[in-house]
DNA sequence: TCTATTTCTTAATCTAGATTAATGCACATC
DNA sequence: GATGTGCATTAATCTAGATTAAGAAATAGA
C-alpha cells in the first residue's frame, strides 16, 4: 500500500504486466482501457476521485487492460487480494450492477441512447475528458459520436 | 433457503419484481434476459449446474432481467444479501472478469469472433441452447449468425 | 503572443449486421 | 399420414455506424 503521484499521461499498469493491484483514486482522473489486434483504443472505465481502478481479470498474472492518468492524480496503490475483500463486497456487487447494465446497453441501444445515459450518468466526467474519448467508452468513433448528437438536436429530441 | 423444481419455460422472476434472491443451479438450465422497449429479447447469460443466476442490479426492490428455465430444472433459491458473502467473493471477483473481457469483447470484436470466443468457452451451452439463443447472447440476429458461420467456413477461416 | 498539436465537425463512401420475407426441416400433436 | 409450430437458412434490401479525408476550432506549449 503505496501514495504514487501521477502526472497526466503516466501509465500505472500496461497490458501483459503483474495484475495484483487496485489503485484507489485520491485526487485525478485515471481511465482503463483494451487496445485491439489492430491497434484501436477502447476505453472500459473512467475513475474520478473516490473511485477504485482496476483490472479484474481472470489471470492476476497477467494485465489485459491499460491504466493511465488522465490528469495530474494522486493514487493508493493496493494489492488485490487484500482490497477485494469482505468490507467491499458493495461495491463489487455496485460494480457488477454497472458493468450489467453497460452490457444490456451496448446490445440493445442505439449510440444516442447510450450517449444520453452516459451524460446523465456522470456529468462530471463529461466535462473532464474529450468527446473522443466518451465515444470510445460508448464504443463508437468520434466522428459518429458527433453526427449523432448533431441529429438529435437538429429534431429536438433532446 | 429453498428448493425449486421448474419446468422448461418457467419463469422464476420477472421485470419488475422483487429483486433480493439468487438461484444456484443445482441441475438443468437457466437463463436471465432484458427485454427492451422494441419488445425484443437480449440474453444476459446462460446458468448451467453449479452456476449463480441472479440480476445484480443497483435496484434490489425492481429486477432488470427475467430469469426463466430452458430445460427442466432444480435450483436452490437463496437471499441475495445472505449469498453474496465474502465466502464467495471468488465468484463475484470471476463474475466481474466475466462482464469486463464481455464488454471488451462487444466493443472490439465482430460477430464472428465472439461466435468463436462463445463456442471455445462454453462448448457445453452450444449443445443444448437453440442458434439463436447465441445469437441473442452475442448481441446479434439469428440470421446474421448463419450468414457469419456460413462465410467463415467457406474460407476456411476454422 | 504565435505556433503546434489535438480535438471536433462535416461530408462522401463503405460495410457489418438489421430487417423482411420466403423456404425447408425437424419435431410434436392429432 | 396430415398439420402445426418453432428453428435454421438464404436472399434482397436497408441502415447505423465505420472509414477516409479535409477543414475548423480549440488548447497547449514555447
Amino acid at each position: 500500500m503505496r501514495r504514487l503521484e501521477l502526472i497526466k499521461g503516466q501509465v500505472l499498469q500496461r497490458k501483459g504486466e503483474l495484475n495484483n493491484k487496485v489503485f484507489l483514486v485520491e485526487k485525478g482522473l485515471l481511465y482503463a482501457y483494451a487496445i485491439d489486434e489492430k491497434g484501436k483504443e477502447h476505453i472500459f472505465m473512467f475513475a474520478s476521485e473516490g473511485w477504485l481502478v482496476a483490472d479484474i481479470s481472470l489471470n492476476p498474472n497477467s494485465s489485459d487492460l491499460f491504466i493511465e492518468a488522465l490528469e495530474d492524480s494522486i493514487v493508493i496503490e493496493k494489492s488485490r487480494v487484500n482490497e477485494l475483500n469482505s468490507s467491499n463486497l458493495k461495491k463489487l456487487e455496485r460494480r457488477i450492477a454497472v458493468l450489467q447494465n453497460r452490457i444490456i446497453m451496448l446490445m440493445s441501444a442505439p449510440a444516442i441512447d447510450r450517449y444520453d445515459h452516459f451524460v446523465k450518468t456522470y456529468p462530471e466526467i463529461v466535462q473532464r475528458v474529450p468527446q473522443k474519448m466518451i465515444a470510445s467508452y460508448l464504443g463508437i468513433t468520434p466522428e459518429a459520436l458527433s453526427k449523432v448528437k448533431n441529429i438529435s438536436t437538429k429534431f429536438h429530441k433532446k
